[in-house]
DNA sequence: ATTATCTATAGATCTATAGATAATGC
DNA sequence: ATTATCTATAGATCTATAGATAATGC
């Protein structure tokens, strides 16, 4: 198999590894046990199990869904299309857990390890999104159509109910949850709606 | 000292590391030396690592302030008095994750690696009171005066929420929120509860 | 007498490297 | 010629134990 090749096939196998496990539970043998190479061949591609972790960080770089996603979600905020806004940024969050949960779990674990991962990752999309939202949402406010009321709470009120739910679904696997991720994503958002849009109720 | 001292002291040092750390990144050197005495010392009280994982659960009973939070909200929904109730809820909820980050912490740790940990907190205390909530936010429904939907959905509304502003502000310490938590909790409240409860706009 | 503790260390595991061999591309 | 790969192993670290010594309680 040729260098590169190799390399990205290490990486998810890397990734997988970590995201199920964590970086300390993480063993290098694993890792190439996993991508069918010795140890040695790691060593070869990534100089230490560190160096292995942060290139993680490079093949997570803003992909096309995420900016699709941004896209939608201005188009939908022209318009002040308030209830498919947020039912379209919901169904992103949901689904992007529901298509990679190794690397949220990774996310949860850098978070908790306090690794660097961690805060790249939040610096690169989370603030992002979350000044884009804020903006919105103060927008809102001002226009009259939202009920007044400090941003960053409504945003940890929209996020948190959101994210709550798909770390439930599909990181923990708690199978308590009868209905499918449309519809619970619907009520979580009509239920959003009722606390911050005037006349939702 | 005491052997049920000692094991006491070693106990808080293996919560606090595996905490920190979790399971795998917590080597047994430094809880012994967290603790002061040496390795086998450990080993005399605990007879293994896992062992010593095990035991954190049996100090982890259900104590005092949790009964106080469970008999508060009975009184609370009896009065019908939804606001206090879902006030009263959050902030205990709040209040755990101030007073013992690093349980939750160890929780949530706990949950990525699969540990039994995890689920055996969860039967022992997110069950019941998730179990608790939704009967009263069923029998609220039931007498008009909550929004009709799925109960469930809206547990992982109201938590969602709460847990998330928790996490946040005392797991990872992301500071990007300046109001305490009494003014967050209560906008935080005030928004779920114009989700749930007809005529709260 | 019993309990707490230490030092020393066995044995396993883990990261990383050295040096040799097989496969590939020009 | 260059690149990919392996085996073998060094050196560090980690869990757990053995055996001896100091402190405590009756």
């Amino acid at each position: 198999m040729h260098g590169d090749d190799r390399r990205r096939q290490l990486l998810k196998a890397a990734i997988e590894s970590f995201a199920q496990k964590g970086f300390s539970g993480t063993k290098t043998k694993d890792i190439a046990a996993a991508a069918g190479v010795s140890e040695a061949i790691l060593f070869r591609h990534f100089s230490s199990k560190e160096d292995l972790y942060h290139a993680i960080l490079d093949t997570k770089g803003p992909d096309s869904s995420s900016n699709e996603l941004m896209e939608s979600l201005e188009a939908l905020a022209a318009r002040r299309d308030d209830a498919r806004f947020f039912q379209t940024l919901a169904i992103g969050v949901v689904e992007s857990f529901r298509d990679d949960p190794a690397f949220h779990r990774l996310l949860l674990y850098a978070s908790l390890e306090g690794h660097l991962l961690a805060s790249l990752f939040r610096a690169r999309f989370g603030l992002p999104m979350g000044n884009f939202l804020r903006r919105y949402i103060v927008l809102r406010q001002k226009e009259g159509a939202f009920y007044k009321g400090d941003a960053n709470t409504a945003i940890t009120f929209f996020f948190g109910a959101v994210v709550h739910f798909a770390m439930n679904r599909y990181l923990f696997e708690l199978k308590d949850q009868s209905f499918d991720d449309q519809a619970v994503v619907k009520e979580l958002v009509t239920l959003v709606m009722r606390g911050l849009k005037k006349g939702s109720a």
